[in-house]
DNA sequence: CCTATTATGGACCATTTGGTCCTTAATTAA
DNA sequence: TTAATTAAGGACCAAATGGTCCATAATAGG
């Protein structure tokens, strides 16, 4: 009925996603986007609306896909408490590895527009309460396991992680120091004990 | 000898460093800054010469007054551990009050541009280290009144205690939420029994 | 094949950006 | 009082900002 798209939304998200998580939303302009995205200005603002409606869109886009796969790890692992682990250990590796250290991209949004932006705030609420509902499954079947301690309810230990994972984040873009960070993470998990 | 100056520049970087945090780097524009500093164009640019510069300036201003005060709480208290908790209860409760949720102004540096510029990370991890030292500090003091477990050494507790730190003021930028905030320092403040 | 519909490229726009520069004002040592 | 020196006001600038618009290109249904 009409010409077709030249480009495959999701994928140009992607690509969006990916400028505003080096860059940040302010710092990020249009002239950034529509490069990385390979995408004319009319077919930006045709598809996408404003660099504002964008951002959301990018967040969204995060949570359908990266938020899910990480609580998906949670949720189908064998061993729990392995699991929670494992999370650490992979954002200990991808802040010390070589090039850029961008942390993570709904943290960077929470620091960066959460706080004065609504409608930011209310898609990144949504993908850390899908983290916390994972740490807390994990958390309730370590504890039947026997694994991890009674001493909290699963809920309070998950929100415990969540921030955890927070601090470890902000930590190690301020410095990826490998030793700094596994001290850290060492005695989250102690706490798990 | 000439016409002295009009303003007190620990004065203006104060209110410099109000701006900043309120509202990142990229998002402050020179007409915010001068605008707040209640300084004229040519003065900004005689007396800090750029907008880069000025943002350092106030990262190290930063250093010598907030996180100073900070340091000083923990370090002159009596008790250590009760030091500790407060300096958390502090935060939550800063970020839990109406109005403007700025955060902390080295965490916002941090995440927003400590990855790709050497010159705010260094000045970012000098004050973070200060923290880490004071907290090093009550740790140890803690130890030795046997308020506060062995399990780690203090460097390691102190590292963890700086990084909970983050953890819980990115958790409130993203949802103030109190029970939340609560619930993570606990665990936290019991991982040091 | 043609027409209705949509995608694209790129010209265009007002505003804002960080920054320079020159003139004028104020101050103090001589 | 004057000369030297520095502060301040604000005009000015090129470049970049987010965003609009229109002419053209491409496609599918009739």
């Amino acid at each position: 009925m009409a010409r077709p798209r030249e480009f495959d939304t999701d994928d140009v998200l992607e690509k969006a996603m990916q400028a505003f998580w080096s860059g940040g939303y302010a710092a990020t302009s249009l002239a950034d986007l529509i490069q990385a995205m390979g995408i004319s200005k009319s077919s930006f603002y045709e598809t996408f609306g404003s660099k504002h409606e964008l951002f959301l869109a990018t967040i969204e886009h995060y949570g359908e896909t990266a938020a899910e796969r990480t609580a998906g790890l949670l949720e189908n692992s064998t061993w729990a408490k392995g699991a929670i682990a494992a999370v650490f250990e992979f954002v200990i590796d991808k802040a010390t590895a070589e090039g850029e250290r961008r942390g993570c991209f709904i943290n960077n949004c929470a620091v960066e527009s959460a706080s004065h932006d609504g409608a930011v705030a209310s898609r990144v609420i949504g993908c850390l309460d899908r983290l916390e509902t994972a740490f807390e499954n994990a958390v309730s079947r370590g504890q039947e396991a026997g694994d991890i301690t009674r001493d909290h309810d699963p809920k309070t230990l998950a929100r415990f992680l969540t921030s955890s994972l927070h601090g470890v984040i902000v930590t190690a873009k301020a410095n990826p120091d490998k030793e700094k960070l596994n001290d850290v993470v060492r005695v989250v998990l102690a706490a798990l004990d």
